[in-house]
DNA sequence: TATGAATGAGCATTCATTCAT
DNA sequence: CATGAATGAATGCTCATTCAT
């Protein structure tokens, strides 16, 4: 019974991922999705109320995935700068390994509504605060700078990495993405070290 | 004459800007940005071939004069620290002081078709030309590193100043932007310099 | 088995009376007349063929009903103007103690679609028996006239009796209904009277 | 210009009345409706904002009209009683002379939501303040009884002309309308005669 | 019999764009 | 050049009905 329901769930936010990532949001029928889902119009609105739901619930799964892999790829890693590498390759090769989702977070993401995006801002809370801590952790281990704003750091890195994988991908990710993580690392660990 | 059709069309430009900051372009009907600008609906058509054309020249002009800033900010400027500091300078405080722009730059320049994008990219190449020449400078300098990645620092520099005024949007502008340049210029010298 | 039978099926009849009545034919999906019966919306299909039905087989019992104590209400009476002062009450009455009936009768009735009404008026038609006998017993008995147009006054006296029974429901049922069979019935009187 | 502006409203007015006679509002597609008012479906936006504004528009420009009719059809009348011939021949005989008026006025606006309905009341409130009136100047001019409940008598007066007309109707027309007027007045005449 | 998940046809409304004046 | 009335394509969502279990 769960599994059934489960099933249908998936695929449509599998199809939704698909169809999202091909023709954006706003050029994402529901039918489209539907289709791509295996399903019928109707049957998307057994599991979500409204088409948009279809996004949040899409970033809200997608990013609990990707915040797993942060979480538990640096969960054992004790130096902080280490940490903060770990991060960073998760960054660039898991949006990498998985391009539709690259596409939907770097490029769907900022096409919907200021309301909408604050309600994907909540799915990215968590990742927030894992960089956060791990600037604070770095801090208390001498290896980070005393001085650091840490709420405007965390968006120094965020939007360096961010900017780093949608140019990637505007320019038809013709180089390594994954290779950009040296030279991305050396900037961070020297801009915020001591 | 030429005046005349100058007006109307830079009246055009601004309506749009207000209507886009204040609605976001999907919500930004025709006849509300005619309206905005005193002018008939059918009277845009004779300016521009379609409505996303209002955005890409909007942009276009919007960011030419950004850009004639940036420029005639740092000419004087030897130093190529000193030139990065004017130039974090101006993009926060430009944007601070101009909110509508801020809006639209960072909020709808996103939520337009990848397509658009990139044509809208092609309006910003040369803030990219102007940053890759202070960061080449920099390095002949001897004050930035040589094994500098030209390109990817770029993105790296531009993502962060980015990602910081987009959260200082969303946030409800609650603080100063403009006194973020110094916390942001130590992580960026640091991260580059020698 | 027939009384299990009969069990679902009654309660169909009366979810769908009390959904019917509040919330209008249009407005009364089949899961939500199935919820107010306490069966799965499917279980429908097994005593309904469709929708419309409901509605057709809910005026039939319901105006069985009716009927029959209207039957009753006259059977041992002999002067035909005190029998019509029965009916009269009893129209009045039935409808001020049972609002849910009223309600589908007077203003659901009414928003079917002809072809729907056509056969929900079969169900009428005993009603409009028994008021035509009344009259025909009535000019046989010399207390009302012989020239009246037995169908035509049919009309007059159903259609007078439900106005004021419609009016009554949509003022909100700020009066009480069955103290108007008074005035009702020396109009009638005097009006089919010798 | 207020020319051909009316000449668009009063075509999809027409177009309205000839489709939902023939199909019923809820059957009467908004692109039906534009198709016989020779129109764009867009274009009845224009003119209307809801769906539901051109049945409630039709109803107010037609009862309007008939409102007009009553009362210049009496306004020379001094004898209250012929008065009420007067009324009951227009009645009768204008719906027989405008059969989709009929069809709507009987059938259509009994089909539509009990809020939709009060606001269509409002329109009819003038006919019956006219028959009211007409009843206590019968009243005063002693051809009425004294005792008469004004309100009540309206009620029955006007439920029982409109259950003539629409049981003619339903009956598909196979009689003459306006040859009832006779018989129901000699019913109305001695019902509330003196 | 009974269920309720799945279906997919059907429709009001918006809005970018055109064109007669 | 300028207008703004008219156009009509495009789409999210509902809900009566079916059918595998």
């Amino acid at each position: 019974m769960t599994s059934r329901k489960n099933e249908k769930y998936e695929a449509i936010l599998e199809g939704a991922l698909q169809v999202f990532a091909e023709h954006g949001f706003h050029r994402s029928q529901v039918s489209k999705i539907a289709r791509a889902a295996g399903v019928a119009d109707g049957t998307i609105y057994l599991y979500f109320k409204r088409k948009e739901d279809i996004l949040i619930e899409l970033f809200r799964s997608k990013l609990g995935e990707l915040i797993e892999k942060f979480t538990s790829g640096i969960e054992n890693v004790t130096d902080a700068r280490e940490a903060l590498r770990r991060v960073c390759t998760i960054h660039y090769s898991e949006l990498e390994a998985n391009v539709a989702l690259a596409y939907v977070t770097q490029i769907e993401l900022r096409q919907s509504d200021l309301e909408l995006r604050k309600e994907i801002g909540e799915a990215v809370k968590p990742y927030i605060k894992l960089i956060e801590d791990l600037l604070l952790k770095g801090i208390e281990q001498n290896v980070f700078r005393a001085d650091l704003d840490v709420k405007l750091t965390r968006l120094l890195l965020f939007g360096a990495m961010d900017e780093v994988v949608t140019s990637w991908l505007i320019s038809g990710r013709k180089y390594s993405l994954s290779a950009q993580v040296d030279s991305t690392l050396k900037f961070f660990l020297q801009g915020i070290g001591n």
